[in-house]
RNA sequence: GGCGACGUGACCGAGUGGUUAGGUAGAGGUCUGCAAAACCUCGUACGGCGGUUCGAGUCCGCCCGUCGCCU
């Protein structure tokens, strides 16, 4: 099975996996399930779990070996494009070991940047001396000096948001270009799945009440005391949830429970925030348990074929939505026939490679010309093999 | 039994006659070099019944409930 896996692997584009999930969804257990199934490796993509020292707080998993972990101290900076860069490095030595890369963590924007090649303006002499000048200056001249420069940025980013106005601005200032116009994705030489893991929020919730309950068992604080000693708490590394609380309570300011409650509240409130980031990529396949993710995975690797049934909603009648699907399916080799619903949707169900599923899944989220999709239903199945063609019905 | 205070949305909490206080939690969202960050949006409540008034969370009466004090 690994075998023929590799094989294959080492035929097409290459394949990687990423999993993702918010916090305290067993990401990492998941992943070395995967990895130890599969012959893969694992590269956290985590922005706290590169910090040295910082254990319990993180959650690190040394039961496996992982990358990109402790890699920086705490008072080292590291950004996405280095993570990125260090990222794109590993997983090009995993795919020449034959191996398969298995990203794995919950910094959505770390993962994005990887998967989706994003083109990051580089930080320079220039571009820092600006930021300290610019960080000077406040919110709302700021960005008024934003919206004469890059109103569509401006629009997008607020006028309270500081952070991303000084980084827009910066960029604008120093590229001679907006902002928006250089957000550009570069061509990824590589395939992947990713996996999201889905729990119920209730259930989210309590398994994150219990690992802080765990961490301080493990002794959290013991840790905190130990860095602050070399550490200060304004650092981004130690403001860190967990360490920011109990670094609180080290200096008497809240109590022990106090310090414990709002590190739960920050991790739900955080957890949130993952979930709405990932929510909104719609490659994620979203999985409940180990066998379902082992499962796609396998599919995955095997390049068997699947099926998938599409319903897209949306102004998708009379447009020769179904004539152009059926041109692509044509072109992909997929068999299976589009027909017109009468609740004014498109019914497609196709088969064929995965590959080509995907990319006829994404030619269905913009449709012809004439079409405007506002939604489409994807429903992955097992291949039949029942159909010798792509019919409109 | 008597006297007094109080009763505001999941929680905290302002508001004493005439727009939606606010905060927290919650939910949804944004996201291209700090991302465990930063920011945005949403939520019509005033214990019940009756009265006064053009108009009541805000005044009056009764009832219910909570708390305190007294007997």
């Amino acid at each position: 099975m690994k075998d023929t896996n590799q094989k294959k692997r080492a035929n097409g584009t290459p394949k990687i996996v990423a999993i993702v999930g918010p916090t305290a969804s067993d990401k990492t257990k998941l992943a070395i399930a995967l990895a130890k199934k599969f012959n893969g490796e694992l590269i956290s993509a985590d922005s706290r779990q590169i910090f040295k020292g910082m254990d319990i707080g993180t959650n690190k998993d040394k039961s496996y070996p992982q990358h990109l972990i402790d890699i920086v101290n705490p008072d080292e900076e590291f950004s996405v494009a280095q993570f990125q860069k260090m990222a794109y490095k590993l997983i090009g030595e995993i795919l020449k070991r034959g191996k398969l890369p298995i990203l794995v963590g919950g910094t959505g924007l770390y993962i994005d940047a990887v998967l989706y090649g994003y083109s990051i303006p580089p930080k320079t002499k220039e571009s820092a001396r600006l930021r300290q000048e610019l960080e000077r200056q406040d919110a709302q001249a700021l960005w008024r000096k934003l919206q004469k420069l890059d109103s569509k940025s401006a629009v997008k980013i607020g006028p309270h948001n500081k952070r991303r106005i000084v980084r827009a601005l910066e960029v604008t200032l120093l590229q001679k270009m907006p902002f928006s116009q250089l957000q550009n994705k570069r061509q990824v030489p590589f395939q992947a799945l990713i996996i999201g893991i889905n729990i119920p929020r209730v259930t989210l919730y309590q398994a994150i009440g219990d690992r802080v309950d765990a961490m301080i068992a493990r002794g959290l604080v013991g840790e905190t005391e130990k860095l602050a000693k070399k550490y200060s708490f304004d650092l981004p590394s130690m403001s860190s949830i967990g360490y920011k609380e109990i670094g609180q309570y080290l200096q008497k300011q809240i109590s022990l429970k106090q310090a414990i409650d709002e590190i739960k509240q920050k991790t739900r409130n955080f957890a949130r925030r993952q979930l709405t980031w990932f929510r909104r990529n719609k490659e994620i396949v979203w999985i409940e348990n180990a066998e379902q993710a082992i499962d796609a995975v396998a599919y995955f690797l095997a390049d068997q074929p699947r099926k998938i049934c599409l319903k897209i909603y949306g102004n998708v009648l009379g447009v020769f939505f179904r004539a152009s699907a059926q041109k692509l399916a044509q072109d992909l080799n997929l068999s299976g026939f589009a027909v017109n619903a009468s609740d004014q949707t498109v019914e497609i169900v196709a088969e064929g490679q995965e590959a080509n599923l995907n990319k006829f899944l994404k030619w269905c989220r913009q449709g012809p010309a004439l079409a405007q999709v506002d939604k489409v239903e994807a429903q992955w199945g097992k291949f039949s093999g029942e159909f010798s063609s792509f019919e409109i019905r």
